[in-house]
DNA sequence: AAAAATTACGAAAACGATTAAGTTAATTTT
DNA sequence: AAAATTAACTTAATCGTTTTCGTAATTTTT
């Protein structure tokens, strides 16, 4: 391994002379700096992130905590497609991308330790559980971070604007001529109940009450549970006219069950759906969803966290909000009113 | 943050000591060990990895190169199926998973590069362009090293089982009656041509002699061009009773053209992917498809990249072969012959 | 009881960088 | 021309570990 050292040596300079040129320092000869550049890539070096980490302090690079409740993982497009975008904008700004885990090696250590122990100059919370002590002590700890999908008081969080999304979306139905409109929702999380509220919200605006029976929990990304929902939904006296389902394979689960039930999207019952991946795009009939921008919110953390890092005295958290945008299939039909 | 200078001075001992006590060393008292324990955890001390990487030449963490030529990135489930287990594998280990890229920062750095900047002590190469200079330097050099899906010679290879993966498939199809069996693949690589040598083998072995209009080019994952491939293959004068898809998106888009044609699946026409994905369970009619087993692939790629990293003088770089298993659908109709 | 071996510790160097402070020599100011 | 400033380096400390070697005290062997 080339080091300062063989550097100087070889340029009969001292190493500090050679670092301050390789960093671009201003005290050092416009000729001498030029020599040492020259030798330094004559002789390939590289310098050493673990000196210079322990040095300085500062090791460039980002921890990103994603714990997977689903046990989907990132097998999930959303939460690949966030990491992929948070890593192309991390390291064009000179940053690597660590996953963080609590138990590195044998010696199991929290989340907080891990990055302590790493020294990682900032944290990404992708995805996890927030009741999770573990999890609230790297939140309160003094580390540069930012939530997804999940606000701290004290904390930038970036998140998918389910609000607007599903108000947008809503407005769309409701637009078709829709008025007896069922939805199924996934888990209960607080992403869960801002999707469900805005739904609720928005078709009150318009003097649309929706019956309890119309609200069905099933499970996110579960064919399964979403087809059960489905077919209670079918069961009912007065149906509705359009069945909103919270991701591609719920709808997916839904679609089967409706065509057990003899009937054909959209021309007896419409549906839309939400979170909208490539799936829902590929699919006959194509789905009318709402495609949530992960490209944006991976993008926007990674820019936000290393502003954090960069500026520690300056920085005031915020909350961002990434708007989606609705993707207009043929899953809703219009109704003549 | 605590060091083991602290530790030393409040339990009135040598540094160097503190750090034998915490690393097992056999040269410290064991009353002095259990003190030094006792007020490491008290302190909440936590080891500086800098450090200790610096000293040591060891990082404890895996570079991986993922280089995504297709543009699905990590939305692809094989890939973050196996980026999943590779990390677990990995972390139980003792060992961090980062990123490779080639340009950290302004300044670019190639791929090798990077990886004696972060000192990894390891790379797995999970999916890259083999022709590409950079990825050919990384191969070369003398870091220990795991290939996905690729053989170097002189490299640790794990691969997915295409041949007799792609025999068992073909072996289920024959065995149900088919004879004209068309094949769409996709891109040209490695992987695609021995799944196709399998796949004509096979069909060679039962005396079935596949004419060259039955097998097409499509791209992989691209519902459009498998699903221009099977028009193709619908307008022939002798159809195919069977069409083999390069995965499950390519299925997706050979459904809808043979729905398109007024055709059902399995009564008119069979079909069968490869790759097979969550998605393939969820449809329907269930697609019979050979699914790889992205979670052995990925755990045993940590597993021997480990057993490489520690036994550097020892460690014998061989290609094991991973099998996945048959998915049984209904896709595939049986013939009476 | 003397010699040998073992145990439990400490001193100090080293890993490869960064950086504050000091030192010349050259240049500018007055 | 003397004083002050500036430019271009160097010295040396430091970051937090690990590890070799040395040493004193204790135990075992003969």
């Amino acid at each position: 391994m080339v080091t300062l050292k063989d550097i100087s040596e070889s340029c009969k300079v001292s190493v500090a002379t050679v670092s301050k040129a390789l960093n671009g320092q201003s005290d050092v000869g416009e000729e001498t700096s030029r020599r040492i550049r020259k030798v330094a890539s004559e002789l390939g070096y590289l310098p050493n992130a673990s000196a210079r980490a322990l040095k300085t302090n500062r090791s460039h690079s980002i921890g990103v905590l994603f714990v997977d409740k689903t046990g989907t993982g990132l097998r999930h497009e959303y939460f690949s497609g966030i990491l992929d975008s948070l890593k192309v904008e991390a390291e064009s700004r000179g940053y690597d991308i660590t996953f963080i885990s609590n138990s590195i090696g044998r010696n199991t250590m929290s989340y907080a330790g891990h990055a302590r122990y790493r020294r990682f100059d900032g944290v990404i919370i992708a995805s996890a559980d927030f009741k999770d002590p573990q999890v609230l002590e790297l939140v309160d700890s003094a580390i540069p971070l930012v939530v997804l999908d999940y606000v701290f008081d004290s904390r930038t969080a970036v998140v998918s604007d389910n609000v607007s999304g599903m108000e947008e979306l809503t407005e769309y139905i409701i637009a078709q001529g829709h008025r007896r409109i069922a939805f199924i929702h996934g888990e209960d999380t607080t992403v869960t109940q801002k999707r469900l509220a805005s739904f609720i919200k928005t078709c009150a605006m318009h003097g649309i009450s929706i019956p309890d029976g119309f609200i069905r929990q099933a499970l996110y990304h579960d064919p399964k549970s979403s087809g059960l929902a489905t077919r209670e939904l079918l069961g009912l006296a007065e149906k509705p006219t359009c069945i909103i389902y919270p991701d591609d394979f719920s709808y997916i689960g839904g679609m089967n069950e409706i065509e057990k039930h003899g009937l054909n999207v959209p021309g007896d019952i419409s549906v839309a759906g939400y979170d909208g991946i490539l799936l829902s795009k590929v699919l006959r009939p194509r789905l009318t969803t709402f495609e949530q921008n992960a490209e944006e919110i991976g993008k926007t953390a990674a820019a936000k966290l290393i502003e954090n890092i960069e500026n520690p005295k300056t920085y005031i958290p915020e909350t961002v909000s990434v708007k989606g945008h609705l993707i207009e299939g043929e899953s809703v039909k219009a109704l003549s009113l």
